[in-house]
DNA sequence: AATACCTCGTACGTTGATGTACGAGTTCTA
DNA sequence: TAGAACTCGTACATCAACGTACGAGGTATT
């Protein structure tokens, strides 16, 4: 949901309510057809909608630009998840509430990044994930000065590693090809992704 | 390198040695192309090749056909690389030899894996991929074994674990998300497979 | 040296998706 | 309720990549 479509949001001449409801329509529908296969169609999508193609590029001028309100829309969504988070307290702890409550959204738009990332240039991507990561950054940074997070690894690439945890385990979700009832999944990603942040025990050689 | 590009290796009729040699220039080309753009042309392909594209499609039916051997061919590398490493001893110590010798080529084959999952039927790229994938399988499974490796998740995850996270490394490079000094990279991929694939120390809550 | 094999250019046919044009009908909004 | 905004079908223009056809030359192999 969240329309706020308006490239430059602000001074809009104001569109119809129906109008309004259609395009909250596509962009749901983009995010589920384009979450289940990176290469759906704009058709594929105007079906999905219960809209006339027509329709659709009467508010998108181009796919690039539908798929970017896609992505949008769901940043959004995953940064209202973020913000609902208690980040504060124990950085380890805090870290696995985060994952436990964003994994759902993240698996479900895990194909759509890989669509955005084929069709948007390679900077509006990183622009648009800019809010959360920033927000998981600083929880990652926290735990390093907190001493539960480990220190001798750049936190941008622990973020990075975060984020490929998840993706990989989206994909292999996605294709079948991990054979575990889904509600462990978001079990084991949270082991793996808090067992690569955690401080190493032994001084490592 | 590693031509053998008959589908069912055996009784063929014989090729001519220039044509031996074109279909080596072409795989390798296919390999550096997709390697760095997942959706290279035929056209492309042939130009890199130095081999006019009517000679590509000589040898190969289809872009498929193509990438298919492509892929192959890099697996076959890798398995050969995965061969030469001493994987006797300490599980932790072989694993950490294993993915320094590795990364080089799955870094740069990372794009065409991406290429052959949008072309290849789903089932074909596993099968290709199944030498190698037994190969570290076992490896996670002896180090388990040992106790040096965790046991409370499913071996085909964690190896899956550190192909994400191989994967996900190769693809920040590539878009020049990660802002590493090149051969640090290989370093930090390495410390982060191990600490996920590692016995956790406290028994964990 | 004869022959079968290989290269490769040009040109064409095909497919699949994107985006545009027009226009008639419908539904908000004021 | 008048008019502007919106819907949406059909039809078409475009474009890019794939794959095929033909045929004139080269080059390995025997």
């Amino acid at each position: 949901m969240t329309a706020s479509t308006g490239s430059g949001a602000g001074t809009r001449p104001r569109r119809r309510a129906d109008a309004e409801r259609s395009i909250a329509r596509i962009v749901a529908a983009a995010r589920g057809r384009l979450g289940s296969d990176p290469n759906a169609t704009t058709d594929d999508i105007a079906k999905a909608a219960g809209v006339g193609r027509m329709t659709l590029y009467g508010h998108f001028k181009t796919r690039a630009e539908l798929v970017d309100a896609a992505l949008r829309d769901a940043v959004q969504d995953g940064d209202r998840t973020l913000a609902a988070v208690d980040l504060r307290g124990d950085a380890y702890e805090a870290m696995r509430r985060l994952l436990v409550s964003s994994w759902a959204l993240v698996a479900e738009s895990a194909a759509l990044l890989t669509a955005a990332q084929g069709v948007l240039p390679a900077g509006r991507v990183r622009e648009l994930h800019a809010g959360p990561a920033v927000r998981v950054g600083e929880l990652v940074r926290r735990g390093q000065d907190q001493g539960v997070f480990r220190t001798d690894m750049p936190t941008a690439w622990l973020v990075g590693v975060v984020q490929h945890i998840l993706h990989g385990a989206a994909e292999d979700v996605r294709g079948g090809r991990l054979e575990l009832p889904p509600g462990e999944v978001s079990d084991v990603v949270t082991k793996s992704v808090l067992a690569v942040l955690a401080t190493p025990p032994a001084p490592g050689p």
